[in-house]
RNA sequence: GGACGCGUAACUCAGCGGUAGAGUGCUACCUUCACACGGUAGAAGUCACAGGUUCGAAUCCUGUCGCGUCCA
């Protein structure tokens, strides 16, 4: 009884149900006692209310492909999933909530606005773990992490104690970016510079005790309330006579100081530069330089406070700037106002403009930590960098590291284990938990010490950043730690570099000391198919989820993957919205479907027996077809090998597929069919199609990994519970089978046959009464001898004949040459002679051409001196073979008339 | 302003010192028995431009132009 099988192969219930069984049989999940060697990595977490996106799918399938890959190798593989808790995130869509419901979070409470916030996160978590799964991800599921749970928040609080005790963690009062939507502190990094159109205006300060005026050119007239000086350039002779002098500030009646420093620009606007430093970064600089006082202008929500007099109240923007302008040109003293240019720091996640703002904060001061890594990064290539060059923009941002602003003023997340006392001027005390710091407390300020708890909460990335560790149940020496860290591999976009490998590294360094992982995997962006990043805003994104509903997983992954050639490179993908349509997917989906079809095939040959039932074939069975098929199946499993040790994975996606397409599909599974119906030699034909689709499985598993189990089950029909992912990985074999130069032979000839078929019009399915092949080289006459059944069959050719060049020559025939073979079909009436004189002369141009170029190189003696010998013999005979072709045609040409 | 990446067939991309490749699309023929999500054959490129190094450059070097990204 033969298995018959559906004649398209459809990934939408194969793929979910190997999904499932991979995760409950376990074969995800390592034991740290299993044989092997480690090979580690975590997933970079995603936000938990977040849903999949493309940048996701490339992020999460290459390291796929590698860590299976990995497992078949034998490794003990382990690559553990979790989720970010995203403050910012998280309370931008509960703020929205609360609105809608009339309230905010500060009248709920912290406690009901946390029980509503673990309440989302459990409501939306499921979403993109779903989504996680569903493409197929080998992730150890029973180790699931979050970065806000009770494992991390210990790893957390230990390590801000830790830090805070070597005095690295520090509160301040600085400039932080204010996000006046969400009301917290964000980090540089969270900050996007845009351009946008504003203004320059020009006012004049008069100089006190002088008929004179002092210009300042500003484009943020209404911070000039909090301005404590005006600064000129020391050696401008403009301006050098008025420093040490004082300007009266016109809208308050302020004096304030002219200052001279080297900061200011001589050709920017009048050259006087407003120094308002609690409201601007450089004006901060200059303020620190000059002692100068500090007035902050602002309240948490972006209106103006007390210290802005009679604008207090009022927005910063829509209120106090108009306001301004308007005194300003009432009272005389706005000279001019100008288009200008500039850019303007906006809050990714808030949307609004940023205010620098200053406060009192939470400080890493990470430069010690950083230059540890450094150290590890130029003396032992630690982390190693796939590709390389994405080292330098790891490096860089280590050597110019600033401290880093760590408080958020939000609530979801890990509070500070900080406490204030009470009532005290006291430093605030840090501890591991509220009784900690009572029994400090009681200590420095006796019984009945009262403590605050900090409200503020610490950047989702401080968690983030220990990920890598406190995934393993650091700080518990867990036999996990031991045996997992450091990772063996991170993966992740370039654009988080900053954010996530450098900081992993210094944590991990001064934590653990090590760097925590090996390897860094850095991929490139998705990009829409006119070269676009995809983003929200353009609406340019594509849905892999609705990929996945159209084609199939293994096709979006297959995809994805084999546009990667070349670490780190971009990939366009092409989707037409309307059509519903992607052609680069759709070509992975009938990639699948060849296979599909040609194990059906297969399988359908094999009298229901498994390749172990088959047995090995014998090797003095095989004939040249199957030892040319079996000696390419070892030279692509080794290339294959070398490519995905070397993260080529790209390229290995394109080399599995040529072998599977143009090597075993398209020429042994035809030479198999004759061989099928004859029982003599069914058995090796049977054994090698057996052996040669079971490891094309194993060897295309990692990029497909749905179809590939699916195929592989059938095919071996396993009595216990076991998986592809379970078999080893093709290495190529230890004595491999020689290379077959005449199958090459083979392949031209059949090709010059077709071609000359096309050309009288035999239609492709009617047979040729007789074809002819004439060769004078002993080595060719003998292998066309012993592969003619190979040859008439692929060929279509009812009698082959072979004959020697001594023969009579032939006139009435179709002509084309390969190598040395000539070939000859006999011709019907109806063709056309002049036809295939045009044929036979555009044929023999081309050859010209070469032959010319050929001659050039030889006849130049450099040529021959210089290049390798091998090469240049190598030109010889090519030029040999060619000035052969030559005369041959010219013969068939003249017989022709 | 600084750094990096990319300009190769109509499109998406390989190739990175030995004279041009793949997938898709296009043309012709073919319902064939694994697959029409298929088969066979074919057409298609001054490898962005200009110099230089070399016996030889798409490939290395310099410059120009265009596109993109990150950091100021």
């Amino acid at each position: 009884m033969t298995r018959t099988l559906p004649k398209e192969y459809s990934p939408f219930e194969a793929e979910p149900r190997w999904q499932r069984y991979w995760e409950d049989k376990g074969f995800y999940t390592p034991k740290t006692n299993d044989p092997g060697e480690p090979f580690s990595m975590v997933l970079p977490p995603p936000n938990v209310t977040g849903s999949l996106h493309m940048g996701h799918g490339l992020c999460f399938t290459l390291p796929d492909v590698v860590m299976r890959y990995r497992k078949m190798k034998g490794f003990k593989t382990l690559w553990l999933p979790g989720t970010d808790h995203a403050s910012i995130a998280v309370h931008t869509v509960l703020d929205k909530q609360f609105k809608e419901e009339g309230t905010d979070r500060f009248k709920l409470g912290r406690p009901a606005f946390m029980e509503r916030a673990w309440a989302w996160k459990e409501k939306s978590r499921g979403q993109i773990t779903g989504q996680l799964r569903r493409l197929g991800l080998s992730l150890d599921w029973s180790r699931e992490a979050f970065t806000l749970d009770a494992q991390r928040n210990q790893a957390v609080v230990k390590v801000f104690v830790d830090l805070h005790s070597k005095g690295l963690i520090y509160r301040g009062k600085y400039l932080v970016n204010w996000c006046t939507a969400s009301q917290t502190a964000v980090s540089d990094l969270e900050v996007d510079e845009k351009e946008v159109k504003g203004f320059l205006w020009h006012f004049a300060y008069p100089v006190v005790g002088s008929e004179e005026t002092l210009v300042v050119a500003t484009t943020r007239p209404e911070t000039m309330l909090g301005d404590t000086a005006v600064a000129v350039h020391p050696k401008d002779p403009r301006y050098q006579h008025l420093i040490g002098k004082k300007v009266r500030l016109p809208i308050v009646d302020r004096e304030i100081p002219i200052i001279g420093d080297e900061a200011v620009e001589m050709d920017f606007g009048s050259g006087a530069v407003k120094v308002t430093p609690a409201h601007d970064q450089n004006d901060f600089d200059m303020g620190q330089r000059h002692n100068l006082p500090m007035i902050n202008l602002l309240n948490p929500d972006g209106t103006y406070n007390e210290n802005a007099g009679p604008y207090a109240g009022l927005d910063r923007l829509k209120g106090v700037r108009p306001a301004i302008e308007k005194q300003a040109e009432a009272e005389g003293w706005l000279l001019k106002k100008e288009d200008y240019k500039h850019n303007v720091p906006y809050s990714e996640r808030g949307g609004v403009p940023v205010e620098p703002y200053l406060s009192d904060q939470w400080f890493l001061d990470v430069r010690p930590m950083a230059e540890r890594c450094l150290k590890d990064f130029d003396e032992d290539h630690s982390p190693v960098f796939v590709p390389e060059r994405w080292g330098n923009v790891y490096r860089d941002w280590l050597v110019r590291i600033r401290p880093w602003c760590i408080s958020r003023q939000l609530w979801w997340g890990h509070q500070i284990p900080a406490w204030y006392v009470i009532d005290q001027e006291a430093a605030p005390i840090v501890a591991h938990n509220e009784a900690e710091a009572y029994a400090q407390a009681i200590v420095l300020y006796g019984e009945g010490v009262k403590l605050r708890r900090e409200d503020d909460v610490l950047d989702t990335w401080f968690s983030s950043a220990l990920w890598p560790f406190s995934t393993l149940g650091w700080p518990e020496e867990t036999a996990d730690f031991q045996t997992f860290f450091p990772n063996a591999l991170m993966s992740t976009g370039f654009d988080i570099i900053f954010f996530w490998v450098a900081r992993m590294s210094m944590m991990a360094k001064a934590f653990t000391g090590e760097i925590p992982f090996k390897t860094v995997y850095i991929n490139g962006i998705v990009r829409d198919d006119k070269g676009q990043k995809m983003s929200k805003s353009k609406g340019n994104g594509i849905d892999p989820i609705e990929l996945m509903d159209i084609y199939g997983t293994d096709a979006l992954r297959y995809t994805l993957v084999r546009e990667v050639t070349g670490a780190g490179q971009d990939v366009r993908l092409d989707w037409d919205k309307k059509k519903k349509e992607s052609r680069a997917v759709d070509a992975s989906k009938r990639f699948a479907n060849k296979i599909w079809n040609a194990s059906r095939f297969v399988l359908m040959n094999l009298d229901d027996l498994t390749p172990e039932q088959l047995g090995t074939p014998e090797p003095e069975k095989l004939e040249l077809a199957d030892r040319w098929i079996l000696s390419r199946l070892d030279s692509t499993s080794k290339n294959l090998n070398s490519l995905l040790d070397r993260y080529a994975l790209g390229e290995g996606a394109k080399a599995i597929y040529e072998f599977i397409w143009d090597d075993f599909c398209d020429w042994y599974v035809e030479l198999a069919k004759p061989r099928l119906d004859n029982p003599e030699i069914r058995r090796s034909a049977q054994q090698v199609l057996a052996f040669v689709l079971d490891r094309i499985l194993r060897l295309l598993h990692p990029w497909m990994p749905h179809i590939t189990e699916e195929i592989w089950q059938l095919l071996n029909q396993p009595t216990s519970e076991t998986s592809i992912l379970l078999q080893p990985y093709p290495v190529g074999a230890e004595n491999p089978i020689a290379e077959e130069p005449d199958f090459s032979l083979i392949q031209e000839v059949v090709r010059t046959i077709r071609n000359l078929r096309q050309f009288v019009q035999i239609p492709p399915l009617q047979k040729i009464a007789l074809a002819i092949l004439e060769t004078a080289n002993p080595h060719e006459q003998a292998a066309l001898e012993r592969t003619r059944s190979y040859i008439s069959y692929l060929a279509k050719v009812e009698e082959l004949e072979l004959r020697s060049s001594e023969s009579a020559p032939l006139t009435q025939v179709a002509f084309g040459v390969t190598g040395t073979v000539q070939v000859f079909l006999p011709l019907s009436g109806l063709v056309d002679i002049e036809a295939l004189k045009v044929k036979l002369e555009k044929a023999l141009e081309k050859l010209d051409k070469e032959s010319a170029g050929l001659n050039g190189r030889l006849s130049n003696e450099s040529y021959v001196q210089n290049a390798p010998p091998e090469l240049v013999k190598e030109t010889r005979d090519k030029l040999g073979e060619i000035d052969t072709q030559t005369t041959l045609l010219k013969e068939q040409l003249t017989r022709l008339g």
